[in-house]
DNA sequence: TAGTGGTCTAGACCACGGG
DNA sequence: CCGTGGTCTAGACCACTAT
């Protein structure tokens, strides 16, 4: 037999996950899922209590539960979001679209992403430039049948992983992590020589099994690292 | 006025990061910290919990709990034993020594990893090889005043990296990973050219704010990555 | 002030697993 | 078997905060 508090963490898990309940969205009171699982509210609270520490809920005393806003990378590190990861760290951050179009995944690529050939994508390249250096070439891919409001977006005010961090409720993430040298195209874009040590971060996006995105961010070796300072289960992680 | 379950977690969690209560300790079963504290069952069982959450604590029926293994790395990704990685994926993975000497620190090294001027250390260059092929160079440095007993610890079986683990009880440790450079000795020992990229991974662990380590290990860029697969909060990472 | 979550109790029954 | 943890109850009082 499921122990009940199991049963209530699931139930709502799953409707998080799926989208059914949005971010900002209120939970039922206790007092209600207490009525609504016939247990008591102990029972209720450890459910709940489960679900904030794996980041999905934030609870407030007086006005109630909430599901939590999205934040695939608490867990790993935080890469999320060049712009306001800069601006934390007290630089200036601007980026520039270089390209932006809508194609067909074509069959080398869909068998690399394990997605489907000739699916509709939105294919998007962006620079980001930190205290005026060039410090990461975005390629990314958006899946159109998965985030099809992608489609009327410009992305001109706001950078592609921040949009879909509003538009996608909650993902599940592949990252890979290499170096690697920078090509002609590469080296050109971020002003660096040929050949040159690159950092790459790979992550790939999924919604319940559908693809939502994938996107390579390219970083020249010396302008960028990743770091965190971890003591076991304290999960903070920064970059600098 | 603190919960009775937080105080509860703080003076286990202490016992267990000071090596007060080695791995593998028994913990008091939960009637005794009931009587000990002079509350209910339940708000023993809470504070438990949260220390298996955490990492620290396993629990047994019928056995009773215990301090768990440290597993420093749980938390971030798994990159704590090379061995172990290459092993599990299927690969074989040998590693030779290439020096071990005992020196003090330098007034350079020592600002650079916040550690004292002129402390007693050993320093331990490896080199990985998996598959046949060089994929690692592990050069560390152990404190020998947090941990006397590396001195006489020749490391020909054992790995420096699981040896300390064995060693230290539980740890707060500091990532960076970086793309760099081969230099020329780099590139000779990994049998790459020189100035191809490799991916760097510098760890330095803490224990009780005493260094107990510092570690830079550089892997040739075509042949390794960090890779990880994540839904918020469940905190498995692999790598290839 | 009133509604909500935060913590706590003093029991209870059950599941598991070592002897 | 029986000791241990796993779960649960039906309340209770308190702390916080929006109104």
């Amino acid at each position: 037999m499921e122990p009940i508090y199991l049963r209530i963490f699931k139930d709502i898990e799953t409707k998080i996950l799926s989208g059914d309940w949005r971010p900002g969205a209120r939970i039922p009171k206790e007092h209600d899922l207490v009525n609504d699982y016939g247990c008591s509210r102990m029972t209720v609270s450890k459910a709940l209590t489960a679900l904030v520490e794996r980041g999905l809920v934030v609870r407030k005393r007086k006005t109630g539960s909430f599901v939590a806003s999205p934040q695939i990378d608490r867990t790993v590190m935080d890469i999320q979001d060049i712009g306001t990861e800069a601006t934390l760290a007290g630089y200036e951050h601007r980026y520039e679209i270089l390209t932006r179009k809508i194609e067909t995944l074509g069959p080398v690529e869909a068998a690399q992403l394990h997605g489907t050939t000739g699916a509709e994508i939105l294919r998007i390249q962006c620079l980001h430039i930190v205290d005026g250096k060039p410090t990461a070439i975005e390629r990314r891919i958006i899946l159109l049948d998965t985030v099809p409001l992608a489609r009327n977006e410009s992305f001109a005010t706001v950078p592609p992983a921040k949009w879909l961090l509003s538009q996608v409720p909650w993902s599940r993430a592949k990252h890979v992590i290499r170096a690697v040298s920078a090509d002609a195209t590469t080296a050109r874009i971020l002003q660096i020589e040929r050949g040159e040590p690159c950092l790459s971060l790979i992550r790939q996006t999924w919604q319940n099994d559908r693809m939502v995105t994938y996107v390579e961010i390219t970083h020249p070796g010396d302008r960028f690292q990743f770091a965190g300072v971890f003591h076991p289960a304290e999960k903070r992680a920064s970059r600098r």
